[in-house]
DNA sequence: TTGACATCGGACACTAGTGTCTGCCTTAGT
DNA sequence: ACTAAGGCAGACACTAGTGTCCGATGTCAA
């Protein structure tokens, strides 16, 4: 189950009664965790898991296209958040960079169904445009990077926060496919974005 | 328009008529290019574009995921094929795995929608089976170059093996998204591998 | 306590797709 | 030229989902 923390969800301009925030909260977790296991879950499936009645949803969000879009900004806003919180100013670039990268990797677990959910739903530019608040705390950090030349300067940022974020997804991907061990796959990954974006596998 | 070459499709065990075989080939092609840029083209779609009524793709295929299933087959069988022709086993690891990543870079440049379809249709292993052949191609290539110390040996040969092909996948994605040129995308991802797979440098 | 808010439970209309069938026409292969 | 295979056109039944509505019941908040 996930988290009930609604952090930082609808600015809420309308008061709604506390039943109210809890059946959002409860569809908000219930179609996250649905959606995780199968992106093509029903609006009935997901209030069953939410323990509502499908109608009360249309309540709440006016179609399912409006539901998804609120669960992808939710998983976002977390994982944002995460790597916010991991401060990826401070310190060596290759520190740093493995510190934000272990924060979002443990934030990340819980959302990794939804990766299928949107490149099926979202054009490709629309998933990049989503993507981007979490792109935008690693920016400063590999330019940093480069400009110290521990980061290659040979290739664009945009290349390396796109590998970077592939080697991410790759790395749950691998744990899903039982092709490696959950407890191994943080180093790995870790090591491999080291590799591939500072061309000379830096090791501090 | 895809290349009309069907080849090494379906065993045809079964004398088709000269006139079925165009059709199932223009159905396979056709499905392959609706497929990419919508991977929930619906069967009339796919019968449109291939200048035929839509019963008739149901002669040649029992049903949707039947198709679905026989274009997939048909892309990676292409890429498969590219990637043998440019004989991962001669030549020094990198220099051959440079040989064949450019090989597979040219095929692939077709079926990049396949994938966001795939990703949206399988289970994690029912897509990482079906990739095997690819794989199997790279695998011997990657082994070799890991007893000779020009690939890292620190992480197992299936996680290099991953990265690549989300590197690949990677390169194909921004290409689409206009982040990168089509020019120099080819240099961008082969370097960027090598960086990845060649953990060289300071790993005393 | 009261009234507005919210949910329930179910029915309904609608849409978009899949897969089947039929009779007629066209075409390939011998 | 003949015949069987293949394709065409359109209708059909079916499914699964979305979004709407309504009366009845419960529940929060002033």
């Amino acid at each position: 189950m996930a988290k009930k923390t609604t952090t930082a969800e609808a600015p809420a301009p309308k008061r709604r009664r506390a039943d109210a925030d809890r059946s959002v909260a409860a569809i908000l977790d219930a179609a996250l965790e649905a959606l995780a296991s199968d992106p093509d879950s029903s609006m009935s499936e997901i209030a069953r898991q939410a323990g509502v009645v499908r109608a009360t949803i249309y309540v709440h969000f006016p179609t399912r296209e409006a539901l998804l879009d609120a669960v992808m900004e939710y998983a976002v806003g977390q994982v944002t958040d995460a790597m916010r919180g991991a401060e990826p100013q401070r310190g060596e670039p290759v520190e740093a960079l493995e510190r934000v990268l272990r924060a979002t990797w443990r934030q990340l677990a819980q959302f990794h169904g939804l990766l299928a959910l949107n490149t099926a739903r979202l054009s490709a530019n629309e998933l990049h445009r989503r993507h981007l608040p979490m792109l935008d705390q690693l920016e400063p950090l590999i330019k940093r990077g480069q400009k110290q030349a521990v980061f290659r300067s040979d290739l664009p940022v945009s290349w390396l926060l796109a590998v970077t974020r592939s080697i991410v997804h790759t790395a749950s991907h691998e744990i899903r496919g039982g092709r490696i061990a959950e407890s191994e796959a943080e180093a790995t990954m870790i090591s491999t974005i080291l590799g591939a974006i500072s061309g000379k596998g830096g090791r501090a």
